[in-house]
DNA sequence: TCCATATAGATGCATTTGCATTTATATGGA
DNA sequence: TCCATATAAATGCAAATGCATCTATATGGA
């Protein structure tokens, strides 16, 4: 099936792109410059902190995180070589492992915020009311899930 | 000056990078499904395109497109090696140059229209009305001009 | 049970990116 | 005019990424 898209869309979708490369910017540079691992360790992270004890198998993670396969092994390497992750072999399936936050990994996460909080203020935050941050938050949520759905 | 976002904003911010995300994976796919290059090669054509004769500078494609300054030097590198753009030097600068697209440049950016529309509806527009993908592409263009100007 | 196929994860190699630095020209005072 | 500083662009080297492939286990029939 071929379908244009239209004006608004190609808008939308040139400035999700501008607005998304902006604002990474200004995040990624505010975590450079106070000596902290990138985003993608932040949310790995986070997302390992939030599975508990029960951790998460890989696969999983990259799903969650929309990573390409290879890059999340390579990154739950560089994890597992800080001190912030332990993969260990899963008991349900022998192709497997499963992944838990160490205590180093949350006290890293926890040290990141700070400063993440604020580069999403100064990125996102000042520029909008409360109102527009709540729409935007909508409409992006239903773009996500819609494409997600549609995979 | 220290704030901590709100729960919209920081719903708004994480929304940003999934939906991104997503889209992006999509469109990458779509074009080198189709052989094509990726969309930076495409955003740095269209640019030079749109500047006509006259040609840009390379450091006003990079503020345009927010690269880092290497990047594109490499990119336009790659682009000049393929015989897409041709870098003279700056008469009025002789620090810089001016960078033009070459037919071939613009033969290939209207190959890959096709397939980028498509994947931009497929992408984007599907999952959207009208009405949605209008208020989104504004309240991203508040976003990412008010941004731009707190640079 | 056996096999074809699917899924989980790792990895070698080429390309790209990031970082720091370098070269060259421009610009605005003293 | 001279110099200190700023800006334009390139580049060497290390790290990260992308791609294709590989190994190993799982799974669902015949």
């Amino acid at each position: 099936m071929v379908d244009r898209p239209s004006e608004s869309v190609v808008r939308a979708w040139t400035r999700l792109v501008r607005a998304h490369r902006a604002a990474l910017g200004t995040v990624d540079a505010r975590l450079k410059a106070a000596g902290l691992p990138g985003l993608d360790w932040y949310d790995a992270l986070l997302e390992l902190e939030r599975s508990g004890a029960k951790g998460l198998r890989p696969f999983e993670l990259q799903k969650q995180l929309l990573f390409a396969q290879y890059n999340l092994s390579r990154l739950v390497d560089r994890l597992d070589a800080a001190g912030h992750v332990v993969r260990k072999a899963s008991a349900a399936d022998g192709r497997g492992q499963v992944l838990t936050i160490t205590a180093s990994g949350r006290a890293l996460r926890r040290r990141m915020w700070p400063v993440y909080a604020q580069a999403i203020e100064d990125a996102v935050g000042r520029h909008l009311t409360e109102a527009e941050a709540g729409r935007l938050g909508e409409l992006l949520a239903k773009l996500y899930e819609r494409q997600a759905a549609s995979l």
